[in-house]
DNA sequence: AATTGTTCCAACCGCATCGAA
DNA sequence: ATTCGATGCGGTTGGAACAAT
């Protein structure tokens, strides 16, 4: 037990270590003796409410250093849970809310930061088709990954480029090029990047890996495991149902649109290291024709989703 | 260099659900 | 059966950082 609090504690202060620094560089670091109260009667009777938050002088906005270190001291003490207690215990003037979202989307040890992997956005655009705006359940499968992440992700990234397409993002133009470009367009992607890091070889097939999972490698769970590897996997699996694919499906040529002016933007998505179109759809640079897929593996594509 | 516009994300808000009393 | 506090979820917003002019 102890052993557990005291590797927590440790990962805790390496993490925020640099945020700290960052802090105390830009002079904005508060007093270390503010929510660093002692013991605490940690009983399970509600203590404060909203009503008597309302009393009480609340912070809001963004969390101090100071604030941080008093909410992982406690939880590295008491673990989480009994938040609207737990904040008056450690000597916050927050909310039990806030300290919640501070502590699971930012202070957690295993929150990832940076960017979404490729592998990531295809697991996103995988789930969502599934599940809608359910972001704390497609979270649950991209391990360190926070709901509050990636709804933003999808917000600032996804969204943007239906409005690009100046179509809605529930449409079914915009789903159809997500599923028919931008999808297999991440798994070339991921499967080019799993080739020359010998993961895997050309035939699809995985190379010789122990298949231990590495930082940063999707929720490999049976749910939803299939969003890359039927992608990158050449044969073809049969969709019983296929509900959400709804039987008829549109093609970019109804719209008026070839295969890329459906997706203007979407082939050079974000940090792929790849050419971006243009919005009258022809290559920025270099010829890139060579990496959008087939029509026909598009079509294969469909049959395997 | 100054101003304006845009993007991104941490944090907040309101509502729904759950469970204990 | 009802009430009420705790928790979780999805939508929205404020402002810092960055880009464009």
């Amino acid at each position: 037990m102890s052993n557990t609090i005291l590797s927590l504690s440790l990962s805790l202060s390496l993490s925020l270590s640099l945020k700290i620094k960052v802090f105390v560089e830009l002079g904005s670091y508060p007093s270390m003796e503010e929510g660093t109260r002692g013991a605490c009667n940690y009983d399970t009777t509600p203590t404060s409410t909203d009503h008597d938050n309302e009393e009480m002088d609340l912070r809001r906005g963004p969390w101090t250093v100071g604030e941080d270190l008093a909410l992982i001291n406690y939880i590295s003490v008491h673990g989480e849970g009994r938040w609207n207690s737990l904040a008056g215990c450690a000597g916050l003037k927050r909310t039990g809310k806030s300290c919640r979202l501070r502590w699971l989307n930012y202070l957690r040890p295993d929150v990832r930061r940076g960017n979404i992997t490729p592998e990531e956005q295809l697991l996103i655009l995988e789930l969502h088709s599934r599940w809608g705006n359910r972001w704390s359940k497609i979270a649950r499968h991209l391990p360190g990954r926070t709901d509050n992440e990636i709804k933003n992700y999808w917000r600032t990234r996804v969204q943007k480029h239906a409005k690009r397409l100046e179509c809605d993002v529930g449409s079914k133009k915009f789903k159809d090029a997500v599923k028919f470009l931008w999808m297999p367009r991440l798994a070339e992607r991921i499967r080019a990047a799993e080739w020359s890091s010998g993961s895997r070889k050309p035939d699809g097939s995985l190379g010789s890996g122990d298949g231990t999972a590495c930082p940063g490698q999707i929720d490999p769970s049976p749910e939803c495991s299939g969003a890359t590897d039927r992608l990158s996997t050449s044969t073809p699996v049969t969709h019983e149902g296929g509900e959400d694919m709804g039987g008829d499906v549109t093609r970019p040529e109804d719209y008026g649109l070839s295969w890329q002016e459906s997706v203007p933007d979407l082939v050079g998505y974000d940090n792929l290291g790849l050419p971006e179109l243009d919005l009258q759809g022809t290559w920025r640079d270099g010829d890139c024709s060579g990496n959008l897929w087939s029509m026909e593996d598009i079509w294969l594509l469909q049959q395997q989703l």
